[in-house]
DNA sequence: CTCCCTGCAAACCTTTTGCATGTGA
DNA sequence: TCACATGCAAAAGGTTTGCAGGGAG
């Protein structure tokens, strides 16, 4: 995990630079991206901000992660539970494994894609500056609750 | 690619064994899916079959789309372009090589990712059922018409 | 002859957009 | 001050659902 505080800076200095305002709004979104590492939803993110601004909008939340998403600040994945998460703690691509029951994503760490990157490039003629790396299954918890006698060996 | 005649026989198989019906509409959804590598949408499907039943509906598209995808007769892939994508001819998890600009999709074969698989569930402890593996970038057309001097190098 | 499937339309849900009002720098 | 951001509401776009009528087995 990145800390959250430097995440926070960057993304303001970010947007500083780029002359975008800081609104409390902004800053309410920025601060739940940069600390988040539970990959939340848009709905999730409008939730928290309404804790402190009963009166921001939906649009607003939307507004502000398509920004962001364009400044690279953060990245979106799709978790197929049909709706946009986003990494506002680590953003770039990296693994994450999902689980189908209760929807709780881990990140991976993996050092080997880079270099299936590089093949990827060379084989294809892509030019590659993106990828999407997620493996669905069930997490020990839920394997027990759905067959009590899986001993989560393998 | 799978011989599509083969994948033909194999999903009408299923769904007699399981007792569902081989409608004209279902029969020729299945053929397309059989048949095609350029990973359709619903709406393309739908274009498509609508050549041969005027009258069929989307409804009726996606509705069989579902239940091969339940049966695990066609996979589902998601593409960042809003919609749905289906593989019939490869009914497998297998990474996927999209163009940002035209939107091709490329198949790319990849031996490493059983190996990185057995990790993941050894380190997590999670069952794993599915995975999904997406390059994204630009792929030579595009690249060329983007930026003419582009070489391809690399 | 029976259910299952189809097709139509309406409902759903998330995301996007337009625009008047408000506000950060 | 004033361009940009907000918030509301409406629109958009893909997908799902309910149900009456039709057709596969």
């Amino acid at each position: 995990m990145t800390d959250p505080e430097l995440r926070l800076t960057q993304m303001i200095s970010k947007l500083r630079t780029l002359d975008f305002r800081i609104t409390p709004q902004r800053l309410a979104v920025l601060k739940i991206l940069a600390h988040s590492t539970g990959h939340p939803t848009i709905e999730w993110i409008y939730e928290e901000v309404r804790r402190d601004f009963p009166t921001v909008s939906l649009a607003t939340i939307y507004k502000t992660a398509t920004l962001l998403k364009g400044l690279g600040e953060v990245v979106e994945l799709e978790t197929r539970d049909g709706r946009h998460r986003f990494d506002g703690n680590k953003p770039y691509p990296h693994p994450h494994v999902i689980c189908t029951q209760c929807k709780q994503i881990l990140d991976f760490e993996d050092a080997s894609l880079e270099t299936l990157i590089r093949e990827v490039s060379a084989k294809t003629g892509y030019e590659i500056s993106d990828h999407q790396l997620d493996f669905f299954g069930l997490c020990p918890q839920c394997r027990k609750e759905i067959d009590p006698s899986d001993t989560l060996e393998q």
